[in-house]
DNA sequence: GCCAAAACGTTACGTTATAACATTTGATCC
DNA sequence: GGATCAAATGTTATAACGTAACGTTTTGGC
């Protein structure tokens, strides 16, 4: 039923693949994936898990030492309205989104100990979410679910002990 | 099904009742509900919404000018660890609960408009969620819902032609 | 080329949260 | 009732997160 897609340790995907249908999606929207979108894009796509604003902006001094916040926060604030990254509220972070053409923020799997962030969709799930609202009148606009716990490697790793 | 209740504008409950109610469940855990702590509960119980660290700062500082940001801070991570409130972290904003021996964090839905919150228990979701995860590898150890939109009295407002 | 809108540069500041260490309070033991 | 240890609080400073405001550059249509 529920389907996902990993930002953790195992990203081998094809970064300039990603990052040509990211371009294609806000290029059919009337937008532009800039230079600078582009490029804190590349990092989240990139990140094993999340990444903070702040870290972002590091990042991008190496290649531009002028850079300064509103840069980054701006490439954010274009990614997230564009479904190409979320914002992790419970951690002040930012991952990207591969499943942008599906136009919502899904269920985010955060682990505690590895820090990687797996996104699922489940429909019925988000219905019966909306049906819990309506009950008390609530019309919903926007929701979003974040849960924390350990990932399956996570708990492998400390079955056997871990530092 | 799911149950609920309110921090909106018709809250007329017995704070002290509340209150009393608070402190004999942090006694039962062997903790105590200090003077600061009781104080900024009592700010949360009386809120119609959510309140911001700075906005209790700021209250308890009429009554204890040298309150500093550490005060309520402090408070707040007693009465969030305790159950007897919760941060909705998309507002960076605090709300009591008043369903603190249901050790759980809730369904949040809070008010685009007039800023209520209402917290709702479907634990048939929360199984949904889990079984979601599970399928996955992911085993939960918290989680955070928090959705968006119109409670019912904005909703109703809104079709008269609200300003 | 001219213009308007969008994007970006830059400075400064506002907001949210915590580290670190000193002091006080409160319970317990004797 | 004083010694003592832990919990709570006081206090200062600073870290971390985010945005306002305004000027400049770039872009795309005419």
């Amino acid at each position: 039923m529920a389907h996902t897609h990993t930002h953790a340790h195992d990203y081998a995907g094809d970064l300039e693949h990603d990052l040509a249908a990211a371009a294609q999606w806000c290029a059919a929207r009337g937008e532009k994936l800039t230079e600078q979108r582009r490029e804190v894009l590349a990092l989240l796509l990139q990140a094993p898990g999340s990444m903070k604003a702040y870290d972002l902006l590091a990042e991008i001094q190496k290649q531009k030492p002028t850079a300064a916040p509103p840069t980054v926060y701006r490439a954010l604030d274009f990614l997230v309205a564009a479904g190409l990254a979320h914002k992790l509220d419970s951690k002040n972070a930012f991952v990207a989104c591969r499943d942008f053409e599906h136009p919502h923020h899904g269920v985010m799997l955060i682990c505690d100990s590895c820090h990687s962030v797996k996104e699922l969709s489940d429909e019925r799930l988000e219905a019966r979410l909306a049906e819990d609202a309506a009950q008390f009148g609530f019309s919903v606009a926007a929701q979003d679910i974040e849960v924390k716990g350990l990932c399956q490697d996570c708990r492998s790793t400390d079955q056997q002990g871990k530092a």
